[in-house]
DNA sequence: CGAAAACGTTAACAAAAGATAAGGATTTGT
DNA sequence: ACAAATCCTTATCTTTTGTTAACGTTTTCG
């Protein structure tokens, strides 16, 4: 994959947000980088101050937090979605978890610093301050979602769930069984468990 | 308390992420409303599409969900706080929960409509742009904390965090016990034996 | 003021989840 | 291709949580 490619996907995803004529965009563009991470490789580390938002182009990449430690991995992005450690990356203090690259993995990334200055920019900020609202609503609609679900259901409700949803379909296509028990909350022995609950009593 | 006087408020919380000249106060003031829920009224209601988001001059909310006939409450919101359904607000889909007063309630609100004006006047779109995007930044760090919270820590673990920080100090003092329970994701049976638990442990 | 409702604790039992370990299958990396 | 590592399941045991119910206290409201 090379840049412009990965920038014209880019481009195309972002229309559902806000769209840019040719004079924007090439004013845009310049505060573009193009990033790629090899399998395995640390999109962000604990300690360090998050400098980038990207969005995956191709691959896919893991959250998770080191606890006694352990790995527990709480959230997965994929292609044409967002990647970033939001607190850290929007208040610029250190991240308390990893990003990680689960397969070599194509990213375009904005660093906070170029944010500020679109932002600042006239002929960009009022479209990037839209873009930055409508990507932080979107995700904080996601958190609502998962937050309403630790609150009223249970672990075996939560993977019942994940079964009904496209976007929880394809986390369980793609992700090992471990990462998907954390992701809901419980331990991957557990998640063991549940599973063959749901096949006897559907037998 | 009168209307002029929550919109003063208003106008000072809202120097956190925007502020108005006199000009645009002037523009901008129409498109409020002066609202006051008297204690146990709703501010939203499942099956209902969530028309606005509030700002509490004074008084309290909760969030609650109803499941097999029993209310579950998942969140708080005080004085100098935004409230709505945001998903139910931001997609115009009806909420699935509750949001009730705890007591009476004073609180600017803007309509759904009134905030799709002010994002299309000329005058406003730029700062309420800004103001939607660091309101839904501001949320999106809460949520993803405790979502964090969820996947990482025990329900004890939680509880203990509550008591080591001011916005959980204040939850604590100010709410009954089988409300944060639940909003800890555990029974207040549950929450009850954990208090005892940490009681003897430091006695 | 007084009856009713709500609240927090405790107990007893059932259900679920955590911890640990073992075994077999699959995948990975060299 | 083969040794090592990873992954999923299963079993056992412990811990925690859920459920239901009882009891005394406090709060609410007519």
């Amino acid at each position: 994959m090379d840049e412009l490619k990965a920038q014209a996907i880019f481009r195309e995803q972002l229309k559902k947000y806000v769209e840019f004529n040719e004079a924007e965009w090439i004013v845009f563009a310049p505060y573009l980088s193009f990033v790629t991470l090899k399998k395995k490789k640390n999109f962000i580390e604990p300690g360090i101050v998050c400098k980038d938002v990207g969005f995956i182009v191709k691959g896919s990449v893991r959250y998770f937090h080191v606890k006694d430690g352990e790995e527990i991995t709480g959230y997965f992005s994929f292609e044409n979605e967002y990647v970033s450690s939001y607190k850290s990356f929007l208040t610029q203090t250190p991240s308390v978890h990893y990003i990680q690259a689960l397969e070599d993995t194509d990213l375009i990334t904005i660093t906070q610093k170029n944010m500020q200055a679109m932002l600042a920019n006239p002929m960009l900020g009022y479209k990037m301050e839209r873009f930055g609202r409508l990507l932080a609503e979107h995700y904080l609609i996601c958190y609502e979602d998962r937050v309403s679900s630790f609150i009223t259901k249970t672990p075996e409700e939560r993977y019942i769930d994940l079964l009904s949803i496209s976007s929880g379909r394809e986390i369980l296509q793609r992700m090992p069984q471990h990462y998907i028990a954390h992701f809901l909350g419980i331990t991957p022995v557990s998640l063991s468990r549940i599973r063959r609950r749901i096949m006897v009593e559907s037998k």
